[in-house]
DNA sequence: CGCCAGATTGACT
DNA sequence: GTCAATCTGGCGG
């Protein structure tokens, strides 16, 4: 079997995590079918310190993040589920929210999920690769550095850093000084919401 | 207990 | 361009 991410990749600076998952193949297992994307774009999330957090109202979210990493975060807003996966150095709080992928196997199945026939609209933009692949409220605490769950992340192609760039993060009015978007330069799957991006 | 804000999406005046 | 749908947790805006 290919290179299943292990738990100990995502203890680590949310931003270098996030960079690290860009390339990756996201998995779902369902009905015996696989559906995976490549990873194309992330954001990088902090604890209470993070004005844009999740983890700065306190609550199941923080404590989550706070928490082991390698497990997936399901954050419901706006009609839509969100997935981020905990991620954090020692003693710290943080995770990589998930917002872009290019759909590589079963595709014809999440083309059904999302009532779509454009690869592009498939899992471009947080909300709709959560639908595409079927991820939702059951998934949440859930670890995905093993298969049980039949969600995880495999190896799939380095992303030289010279291909990577980064942004400030989407839809959130109060951020960070510091860029914490990260995408593949000029990847048509990348989600555009930003005018010039 | 009700209201508000927020890491979105897609349909429509 | 504009707006509503709908989930969570903090706060009384």
């Amino acid at each position: 079997m290919s290179g299943l991410l292990p738990q100990s990749f995502y203890e680590g600076d949310p931003a270098e995590v996030a960079r690290g998952l860009l390339g990756k193949l996201l998995v779902r297992l369902l009905d015996r079918c696989r559906l995976s994307c490549i990873i194309v774009e992330t954001e990088a999330y902090y604890g209470p310190d993070d004005p844009a957090s999740r983890a700065r109202r306190g609550g199941e979210l923080r404590r989550i993040m706070g928490g082991d990493v390698g497990v997936a975060l399901i954050y419901g807003i706006h009609r839509q589920w969100l997935l981020n996966i905990v991620a954090h150095e020692k003693g710290e709080c943080g995770a990589v929210l998930i917002r872009s992928g290019k759909p590589l196997e079963g595709i014809e199945i999440m083309k059904r999920l999302r009532g779509l026939d454009d690869a592009h609209l498939l899992a471009s933009g947080p909300g709709r690769l959560t639908r595409a692949m079927h991820v939702d409220k059951s998934m949440h605490g859930k670890p995905i550095y093993i298969r049980d769950h039949g969600l995880w992340i495999e190896d799939y192609v380095d992303v030289p850093s010279s291909m990577i760039a980064r942004s400030h993060r989407i839809g959130v009015s109060k951020d960070l000084p510091t860029p914490l978007r990260f995408y593949i330069k000029g990847n048509e799957f990348v989600s555009r919401r930003v005018r010039g991006v």
